[in-house]
DNA sequence: CTGTCAATTGACACAGTGTCAAGTAATAAA
DNA sequence: TTTATTACTTGACACTGTGTCAATTGACAG
C-alpha cells in the first residue's frame, strides 16, 4: 500500500518554488531574476527546477497561474460583472484591473520581456491580455445596451481604446515613471474612459 | 601631407554599420538582431563592430541619432512649433510624433528590450522620451495660454497623459496587434486628446 | 622600404539556459 | 533485511550571444 506522504511531482516543493519566483519577480520589479536565484529562494538547486518546469517560460507562466488562483482574479470582477449601468460596469472594471496590475507587476514585466525572444512567453502573456480585452469589451457593451457609448467610437474601437488605455505599461509610466499614487491611477483612468465613451448627460 | 582618403576611424564604415543595423531592425521589428547580422549586412566582421562601437547598447544609441539625423526629427516639429492656436499645436505635435513612430519603431522596440538589462540603453531611451515629453508639454501650456485646458486636469497631469497616450507601445498596441491604420491611429489620439484636454465649445 | 591603419582570423572569457549521468537519502514494499 | 522507487544533489557539459585579445594581412603614404 502506497500513502505517498511525498507523492509523485511533489507539489509541496513545486509550490515553494512558484512562492519564490512570485516573490522574487515582485521585489525586483521582474528584472534580473534568474533560475539560480529562483532554486536558491526555493531552497533547492538549480537543476532540480528543471524537474518541475521544463523551462524558464514555463515556469513564468504557472507563476501567474499560480498568482492568479492565490489572489482571486476572477472574483476581482464579480463586482464589475453585478453592475447595474453600463457606466457602473466601466468603472468597476477598470478599477478591478487597476488594482490588480501592481500586484501581478513584476511577473507581468518579466513575462512581457521574455516574450521578445520566447515564443511560449508570448502566446501567454497575449492570451491574458486577451482575456483582459474580453472584460473590456463587456464593459462597452453593456454601455452600448445602455445607449450610453458615445457616437464618436464603434464598440470595437471603444474597446480597443480602453483596452489600450489599460495596458500595464501605461499603469507603469503614469505610476512609476510619473510618481502618481494608485488612486490618482484609477481616478484618472474613469474620467478619461467617461469622456471619452459616455454620452454626456446634457440637462 | 596627408590627404586622408580614409581618415582615421573610418566614417564611410560606420555608416555602413548603422544603416545595416537600421535597416535589419526595422525588417524584423527589433526582435533578434545580433551583432553578427549587423557585421555581416555590413560586409564586415563582427569583431570589426566593436572597433566603431564598444557595445551593442552603443551602437543601438547611435543607430538612433543616425536616425533622427536622415529622417529630419527637429524639422518634424516646425509646424508645431509655429501653430497659432493651442488646439492646432496639440494636433499638430500629435500628427508630427505619431508619424515618427513607425519609422523608429524596430530601433524603438530593440532599445526598450535592451533597457531591462542595460542602464546605457534605460538611460539613452528614458533621454528620448523625456524630449519628447517636452513637445507634450509645450502643447499643454500652449492650450493653457489660450485659456482652452480643460479643468478636470492639471498642466502636468495632462502632460502626463498625452505623454503616456503617444508611447510607442500604444501606437504598437493599436496598429499592429488590433490592425488600425496609421491614419486611424492619429485621428483617435487627436480626438481623444481633444476630448480629454481641450474646453467645449459650447455655443 | 617602412610605418600606419582598418580590418581579418582564430582564440578565449563570461553569463545564463538547458541537459545528462551518477550518486544519495528517505521511504515503502517484498 | 533487501530491493525499488522517488525527490533531489553533484558535477560536468553544450549552446548562444557579447565582449576581448593577439597576431596577421593588405593598402596606401612618405
Amino acid at each position: 500500500m502506497v500513502l505517498d506522504t511525498m507523492s509523485s511531482d511533489n507539489p509541496e516543493t513545486r509550490e515553494r518554488i512558484l512562492k519564490a519566483a512570485w516573490r522574487l519577480l515582485e521585489k525586483s520589479q521582474g528584472r534580473g531574476v534568474r533560475m539560480t536565484d529562483i532554486a536558491k529562494r526555493a531552497g533547492i538547486t538549480r537543476q532540480a527546477l528543471y524537474l518541475h518546469f521544463s523551462t524558464r517560460a514555463e515556469l513564468l507562466i504557472a507563476t501567474t497561474h499560480y498568482i492568479d488562483e492565490v489572489r482571486g482574479s476572477d472574483e476581482r470582477l464579480a463586482p464589475s460583472r453585478s453592475a447595474q449601468t453600463g457606466t457602473e460596469r466601466l468603472d468597476a472594471f477598470i478599477t478591478a484591473w487597476g488594482t490588480y496590475i501592481p500586484e501581478i507587476y513584476g511577473m507581468a514585466k518579466a513575462l512581457i520581456a521574455m516574450s521578445d525572444t520566447d515564443d511560449a512567453a508570448a502566446k501567454a502573456w497575449g492570451q491574458r491580455m486577451e482575456d483582459m480585452r474580453e472584460g473590456c469589451e463587456a464593459a462597452i457593451r453593456a454601455l452600448n445596451s445602455d445607449n450610453m457609448l458615445s457616437s464618436t467610437y464603434s464598440p470595437d474601437q471603444a474597446t480597443d481604446i480602453l483596452w489600450t488605455l489599460l495596458a500595464v505599461r501605461n499603469w507603469e509610466q503614469l505610476t512609476i515613471t510619473c510618481g502618481w499614487s494608485q488612486e490618482k491611477y484609477i481616478e484618472t483612468v474613469k474620467s478619461l474612459a467617461r469622456g471619452a465613451f459616455v454620452i454626456e448627460n446634457v440637462s
